[in-house]
DNA sequence: TATTGACTCTGACGTTGCGTCATAGCTTAT
DNA sequence: ATAAGCTATGACGCAACGTCAGAGTCAATA
């Protein structure tokens, strides 16, 4: 019989480790001495095997226990959910890398609504759980994406609306109506826009320099701070 | 002012999150009533927009902390690292899923020795984080990992050698021979291989599935049986 | 004005998968 | 018999919050 120490050698998991699978049951050792030693043997190495080996694809461990304990060990199921799931991080991962590029180039001068979501992941992974297909949440998802990321253009257009006025009192009507506009289209659009963060948004603006420089090029060159007096006339009012 | 709750929905990020990033000093509020209660400005929601692009490019958040209060707001060097750490798991996730496909077509017959190991990645999170370059321990990695995958070859030869002599008595001098031989080739190529891990893994080259039907492909039908017998014998004298 | 309802606060514990002591018992060899 | 080496069981720590619980606040309504 193998000590947890041969066991820890032999497999390279950490006698903690064993320790824990014992205390939630997932890897009991199958004799136990009278001190309290505990004692593996040829199955129980075979059964770590197949736990590292769900776990190394990312499995949790109440997973495995489950999936090891279902007398009908075949596992094929979850696998193909799983390489689903690992699909998924593939592509955010690989989403991400190119961001980060794109961050090193440009100083992360872009403004970013789109990237900033992993709601697909999550979502995916209660998909996975309460197993209801990958239609439906996953297609939602898509619509709301595309309508959002459609709608940034819009967005970017009333900034080169206000720098176009840029040189207008900000009180003046015709700004203050492009404010109610820019209001209600993020309201419509993102989030309700109550005036109070209609005021965060404008301080935002300036003091963010991915927003300010992004502002300025659809607007030109002080926009952003035009965009915010505005705003603060609006809200005063 | 932004209450929490504005903060939460402009956001997305929960009014349970803002109180922990106050509490860890990543985002405090640049204002609080004498209620206590938080409010928060343009200033505070672009340092918010900033901690939510590193923790998007899986920043700790520590980490974030330190680069956005470092004095020089230049993280492109960080950036570059953090590139490295996503490629390693871009191509990590990568192997994972050919490695599930390859389990879902064989039942996952392969005998495993290469793939249980992410200590490339955690290895590389240290040097990362210990900046001595990315060439040294990488390389002594991958010597490893050569020289390993290599004695794989010559691990499974020992098998069929097993195979051929599985008619004699597992008592037999020269079958003795070989167990001593594969103790000590596992001892010199793999770990320390006591007596007591001979035996563990005797009774687990025919407990676990994956390794009998890899042996038995090596040596022919019964061959993993008759090397559990072989070394159960070794082991008693 | 009193009371609802919506909002906020601060703890405290739960989560996942262990690492890291601390303290103490067991085993074995010298 | 004592030291060396192994083992055990807690207990706490970490990351990044979620989830109550209990209590205080604020604005608006009856």
């Amino acid at each position: 019989m193998l000590t947890v120490k041969d066991v820890s050698k032999l497999t390279g998991v950490s006698v903690r480790t064993l320790h824990y699978y014992d205390a939630i049951g997932l890897l009991k050792p199958p004799k136990v001495t009278e001190a309290g030693y505990r004692l593996y043997d040829g199955a129980a190495l075979s059964r770590l095997q197949n736990i590292l080996l769900f776990r190394e694809l990312q499995f949790p461990l109440k997973e495995i226990k489950s999936i090891l304990d279902s007398s009908d060990f075949n596992p094929k199921e979850a696998i193909a959910q799983q390489i689903e799931l690992l699909e998924l991080q593939y592509k955010h991962i690989g989403e991400l890398i190119s961001f980060a590029r794109e961050i090193q180039n440009n100083g992360g001068n872009k403004m970013n609504f789109d990237i900033f979501n992993n709601d697909e992941l999550e979502q995916y992974k209660e998909e996975v759980r309460e197993r209801w297909g990958n239609t439906r949440a996953f297609k939602e998802y898509k619509q709301r994406n595309v309508s959002q990321s459609g709608s940034v253009n819009e967005f970017m257009s009333l900034f080169s609306d206000f720098g176009e006025m840029r040189n207008t009192d900000p009180a003046e009507k015709s700004v203050q109506d492009k404010v109610r506009a820019l209001q209600s289209f993020i309201t419509e659009n993102f989030y309700t826009c109550t005036d109070e963060i209609l005021m965060g948004l404008g301080e935002m603006y300036v003091s963010d320099e991915r927003f300010k420089q992004n502002i300025d090029s659809a607007g030109g060159e002080g926009t952003a701070e035009f965009v915010k007096q505005a705003i603060a006339c609006y809200c005063e009012k």
